[in-house]
RNA sequence: AGAGCAGGCGAGGCGGUUGCGGUGUAGUGACGGCAUGUCAUUAUGUUGAGGAAAGUCCGGGCUUCCCAAAGACCAGACUUGCUGGGUAACGCCCAGUGCGGGCGACCGUGAGGAUAGUGCCACAGAAACAUACCGCCGAAGUUUUGGACGCUGCGUGCAGUUCUCAAGACUGGCAAGGGUGCAAAGGUGCGGUAAGAGCGCACCAGCAGCAUCGAGAGGUGCUGGCUCGGUAAACCCCGGUUGGAAGCAAGGCAGUGGGGCAAAGGUUGGUCUUUUCCCUGUCCCGUUGAUGAGCCGCUUGAGGCGUUUGGUAACAAACGUCCCAGAUAGAUAACUGCCCUCUUUGCGCCUCGGCGUACAGAGAACAGAACCCGGCUUAUGUCCGGCUCUUUCC
RNA sequence: GUAGAAGUAGCUGAUGAGGUCUUAGCGGCGAGUUGAAGCCUCGCAGAUGUGGGUUCGAGUCCUACCUUCUACA
């Protein structure tokens, strides 16, 4: 699990991300992000929701696995992100056929395209 | 060795690093209605998916509504349906009976009633529930034809006629055989008869009665008369069970002041009886708190584990002991060490298919709690001993 | 999570409450017509979601699964 902060719950929230954020798509993944337009100090963090539908896979086993190994590479992110932005990461059926490595790879690619991710 | 049949255990173990949910303790910060409350965060301890968590097919608990409770009768609903037991309950489980299948271990079984009644049984066939197409018979009756013997009459080879024989027709007797079909009026054999038929007998199947064994379903034996299609997962009859509806997305989350209305009201498919019961109920206004979020419901339960006793068993009782997930866009992930098990390959040993050792690989399959239990069904990898049949050797 | 509905030719549909072998339109194939095609005419092939059961006989009755869809804050 991610901390609190960075959880992105409620229905409304979901829904303005996918009417006004931009949009971004990779082979197995896509990316919807909403940037606030607040204050600059008065910046929120950063939050994040995953959306995996029954159409990628009948097995919730699969899907709990598959939303598991993004939080996981999310942790990993999340200092080196932006706040400010509200994004949701769609999976896709193509994500049956890849490991942990691909999703890091594309996910690391999605986030640089947007700019919310820092260099190194 | 091969083929097969029923089960049982468990769902690899111990760790490390980075992280997550619950919870206890201690600290820090913010809010604040000042309550050791809520939120965030730090440290530390503890804990964190299944045998099916699945399908949602049954049975309950729990909650709300149909305005209280109990009882009787009727109606309705329920595919509930061999017997006895188990269980909170069940359409589940255990033990047994009958029937069917298998050489066997064993398996399956929706297994009340077809003589309470109704319906259906296509095509074929004479006929599908009580009839006779082909056929068999000539016992009985009527009648036709022909023949032989006899009798009567006379014109002596003709006519008439009784009985008998043969053939035919109608009435009649039969249900053995043929054919049809899923199914044709018990089956096989012998006797019997005009031909036949349980008409008689023997055995077999079925039915009824009696005796006996059993708690019962039923088993066994004897006797008897004479034989009755199938379908109830068609309507139905009988027995049995039964308040209904919705479902945790159920449902709950304040206190106080004032005023109005109703005086008796309230049964759950129907009718009736009894008992008391329940009580104030409902609406409006003011006030502080609360706007769709949060909290409660939420995990101590027909609970787990162990021992003993009772029981063939399912299971029950007693005693001891333990507290074992509670998330809410929904907590278990990433990397990795050692042990154990299995597999491939190499090397060595010997009794030649086993053992030892080294390296490498794998530890999987089905699959993720969402209020909680008891079952059923479906999905599925490994291991462990049992039992049966066949073949070979000692 | 809970509750419910439906599966019939390639597609859209119908099928008198078990009876052989059902069946419509569009589409497909073949033949005819045409110089060739289209229109038209004639013909043909092709299915009851899967497994088991009841029955002499299941699209229909019973049962277990599979798939698809819908509603509920």
């Amino acid at each position: 699990m991610l901390p609190k902060q960075n959880r992105l719950k409620a229905r409304q929230d979901f829904t303005t991300v996918y009417q006004k954020g931009i949009r971004l798509n990779r082979f197995a993944l896509g990316l919807r992000a909403y940037r606030h337009v607040v204050q600059p100090q008065a910046l929120q963090p950063l939050r994040v929701g995953i959306s995996i539908s029954t159409k990628v896979s009948k097995r919730a086993v699969v899907r709990n696995r598959i939303k598991r190994q993004l939080r996981s590479i999310l942790r990993q992110l999340l200092p080196r992100l932006e706040n400010g932005w509200d994004v949701v990461i769609v999976v896709y059926p193509n994500a049956l056929q890849c490991d942990y490595p691909e999703f890091l790879q594309q996910l690391k690619q999605l986030l640089a395209q947007t700019e919310i991710l820092h260099g190194d």
